[in-house]
RNA sequence: GGGUGGUUAGCUCAGCCGGUAGAGCAGCGGACUUUUAAUCCGUUGGUCGCGAGUUCGAAUCUCGCACCACCUACCA
């Protein structure tokens, strides 16, 4: 992991010679990469300024445009050539002819390479087959591409180096460019609804003398000068309840968590989470909030609130469900009583059927969960909120007034999936103390998931918390959702991948 | 971590029962002044993922390793 960088690779490519002979010949030739050329005009702004002209309109105007982009196609007919550019809002033509542009400059151009940058200045004109296209004045290239492109046809599709090589990825598939558009207005959108609500964005550390806020193992790191170890962030949630003790009373973050554990189709060792707290309220109006979150970006991102993954359809403008674990389990399984969910025997014998490790301290709640894990989640296809989850594992959570044994929390399940997690908060210093002394008990006992004891945030809770709601949605996983992504790595520009050789 | 599949030219892919590798695109040379995956003629290009083994002979069969994908387990 700490050995010296290898030197460059020397690629002896056949192509990729010829293509640095090209640049050679360039540089003899003046400045091989000049910095001059101005472009005005977008492709797609092109296309829709001039959808409805005719080209017995348009060419007699001589309407003067300038475009540049990446070369993705090129046909060469003697004494005439066409050029498909592709720029960031999409692909204009280009037709350059030797009586425009002079012999010497078609000559060049009928040896320059797909991928190359170019820059055309020319007139707008329609083809026969009513194409708009740029009939080329001038013609020049900014920037020699060395490495061939993927075939112009099939693009690229080998997954790997989709991951690994985004950049072509992003240059050959339109698909994946539009996913990273929708990402990026899905998070403007979700930042925009917060903000129209009065929450003020913050950015809180993301390195942790002490990682806490989520039951997950960290990444270590040193500082050198402190000389002290510090952690990649598992969650922002304690950092948040400080501002919110310190009097931001409506605050949300979106940033990276990092979580040293494994990688699959729905994990990334860093991902990116939206939390959020606001004082004086309780999680019946985070359900009613997220509700109303999720259906607007949907509106806003989508244009739609029926959504379609992978095939299942799923309605974000219905109400969304709300059951207790012991309901749900109930609900999809009607074997399962009502009463008999409610008896830790008949829990365990459940359970044991399913051959799920159970402990002897494991409690009513903690056996409901099991259970709900086991036969149900999985099950949760339309966006379903789980509520009453047991306190043992919800160590940051309010229990409830009349049961002590369960929070006041609930999980967002869509596409048997957990997108969001939001409680009540524990404001009381005192309970808070104990819960994080018996994890830190169980941290001991060798459990690497429980939390460390944070003295600073129960002395923060010490100079006492308004009464607060919080929750954290999984941002990457929510993308998933309404790109109809199958794989986190999708959504992620550059996911995490093991060393190329 | 466990299971299944994949890895052949820059890219997309063929390659049968083992006989030492092929197409299209891209590239190079030529023809072509409205093409659009342009077309037509000619042509260069390979450590068949890596390493062993079986065999007269391995891209092909066997074993090991690496990486990727999918499923599964933990999690968000």
């Amino acid at each position: 992991m700490t050995e010296p960088q290898q030197p460059p690779q020397v690629d002896t490519n056949k192509i990729i010679e010829e293509r640095r002979a090209k640049l050679q010949a360039l540089r003899e030739n003046g400045q091989a990469f000049p910095n001059d050329a101005r472009r005005t005009d977008l492709a797609a702004d092109l296309h829709a300024a001039y959808a409805g002209k005719e080209n017995a309109e348009l060419e007699p105007a001589a309407i003067k445009v300038a475009v540049a982009g990446r070369m993705m196609l090129k046909r060469v007919m003697g004494k005439a050539s066409f050029a498909t550019l592709q720029d960031m809002s999409g692909r204009i033509q280009v037709y350059v002819q030797t009586d425009a542009v002079g012999a010497e400059v078609h000559e060049a151009f009928k040896h320059w390479d797909l991928g190359d940058i170019l820059a055309v200045e020319g007139t707008l004109f329609r083809t026969k087959t009513n194409e708009l296209t740029v009939k080329a004045q001038s013609i020049r290239l900014l920037a020699k591409s060395l490495r061939p492109l993927p075939e112009k046809f099939h693009g690229l599709t080998d997954q790997e180096q989709k991951y690994r090589q985004r950049y072509v990825d992003l240059i050959m598939n339109t698909e994946s460019r539009a996913v990273f558009v929708k990402r990026s207005q899905i998070v403007q959108g979700i930042r925009e609804f917060f903000v129209a609500r009065g929450y003020l964005e913050v950015e809180t550390p993301m390195m942790h003398p002490i990682p806490g806020g989520a039951a997950a193992r960290p990444f270590v790191t040193h500082h050198n000068a402190l000389d002290m170890q510090l952690y990649l962030r598992i969650a922002p949630e304690l950092y948040l309840k400080r501002l919110v003790v310190g009097g931001f009373e409506k605050v949300f973050e979106i940033n990276r968590n990092f979580r040293n554990e494994g990688i699959s189709t729905r994990h990334n060792p860093e991902f990116t989470m939206l939390e959020f707290y606001e004082a004086y309220r309780d999680y019946h109006y985070l359900m009613d909030l997220t509700e109303t979150l999720i259906r607007e970006v949907a509106r806003k991102v989508l244009g739609t609130t029926t959504v379609t993954y992978q095939g299942t359809t799923l309605d974000l403008e219905r109400k969304f469900d709300r059951l207790t674990m012991a309901q749900a389990i109930h609900q999809y399984h009607p074997e399962h009583a009502l009463d008999d969910l409610a008896k830790v025997d008949y829990l365990r014998a459940a359970l044991a059927r399913h051959e799920v490790e159970v402990f002897p301290t494991d409690g009513l709640g903690m056996l409901q969960l099991k259970l709900f894990e086991q036969t149900t989640e999985e099950k949760l296809i339309q966006p379903t909120f789980i509520i009453a989850h047991p306190t043992d594992v919800s160590p940051l959570a309010r229990a409830n007034d009349r049961d002590p044994s369960i929070t006041d929390r609930f999980e967002l399940f869509m596409t048997g999936r957990e997108i969001a997690n939001g409680f009540s908060e524990l404001n009381d210093p005192e309970d808070q103390a104990e819960r994080f002394a018996a994890q830190a008990k169980a941290k001991e006992a060798g459990d690497e998931e429980a939390m460390y004891y944070d003295a600073d945030y129960v002395r923060a809770l010490e100079y006492g918390m308004p009464p607060t709601a919080g929750e954290g949605i999984g941002i990457d996983r929510l993308v998933m959702l309404l790109t109809d992504s199958p794989s986190i790595r999708d959504v992620i520009l550059f996911p995490q991948m093991r060393q190329e050789d």
